[in-house]
DNA sequence: TCCTAAATAGGAACTATTCCACAATAAGAC
DNA sequence: GTCTTATTGTGGAATAGTTCCTATTTAGGA
């Protein structure tokens, strides 16, 4: 079985269903930018993606790739990568520790969890090497969102 | 004991030492950016550093503080919250997946982890909410750095 | 104290991203 | 097939985060 890229056809098919029941029109762009996500899983950047749709439809723009990413993230169909927003952010928190971070108002708080420190990699990360940290990032409502809701 | 802010002034001293040893000047300016990185463990922006020293130092430019964080960076004594480079990335992968980067060509890969998935957040994070995911990130260098070495 | 390489200030430049307005297109309901 | 309306292309302009450039300053060794 493969794990990463069960059936394009059939996650495409997947795609046009919830499209269809979310009322968004399953445009040829969408479809192509969808299948360009569906074949690149080495999470591209929105430029790549607009490289990889252009190889097909020439005509489409750099902001579509742009807003119909943004749509695709609103629905739910794609997340974005361990990112927060667009700035960088830092830590003079150098002991073993992970991050909690609040989905509304990108809070972030640390913890501690020795159980996961102690743990080792499954086998299949063992092609990669120098491995110095292993990090957790916890998506969820920090306590002061968490009351306004 | 508290832990994440033991003692500045100890810390202070630590950074001089370091400093030194690794032949760093310490000029005002990184001594006033080292110490806001301590005071605030909220894992400010660049631009929150800046705020903040200029408190104290008037005239800081924000590309010292730029500058001074990457130097900081580059020698270990700070390090930068789970994000690669500017670029926002993507993933149509919503199944439970964990994430290798590489610390030499940003490149990132999926693996599974279906040991840690079963596993309970600590209580410690207990008053937070709404939590839909946890994920680990991992940074090492692969395969292809790997052989470059 | 003097000297020199390292570091800084300030502003310009660059990059990723978003926004805009409006005409052209095309999806999907009928 | 027709109609309505969401979506797209275009191209430029705005924004935000970050980096680059150069003249000037300064830390720290001699």
């Amino acid at each position: 079985m493969k794990s990463n890229n069960p059936n394009v056809a059939e996650m495409m098919n997947g795609f046009e269903r919830i499209c269809k029941a979310k009322g968004l029109r399953v445009t040829h762009q969408r479809t192509e930018i969808f299948r360009a996500l569906l074949k690149h899983t080495d999470h591209p950047t929105t430029e790549g993606v607009f490289q990889q749709v252009r190889k097909h439809l020439k005509t489409i723009s750099l902001d579509t790739v742009y807003r119909t990413i943004a749509t695709f993230e609103e629905h739910g169909l794609i997340r974005r990568v361990h990112q927060i927003d667009n700035a960088t952010r830092f830590d003079v928190n150098i002991s073993n520790h992970h991050h909690l971070v609040c989905s509304r108002c990108n809070k972030i708080e640390d913890f501690y969890w020795p159980d996961f420190d102690r743990m080792k990699l499954p086998k299949s990360t063992s092609h990669w090497s120098g491995i110095e940290v292993k990090h957790v990032v916890v998506n969820g409502l920090c306590s002061t969102c968490k009351k306004k809701t």
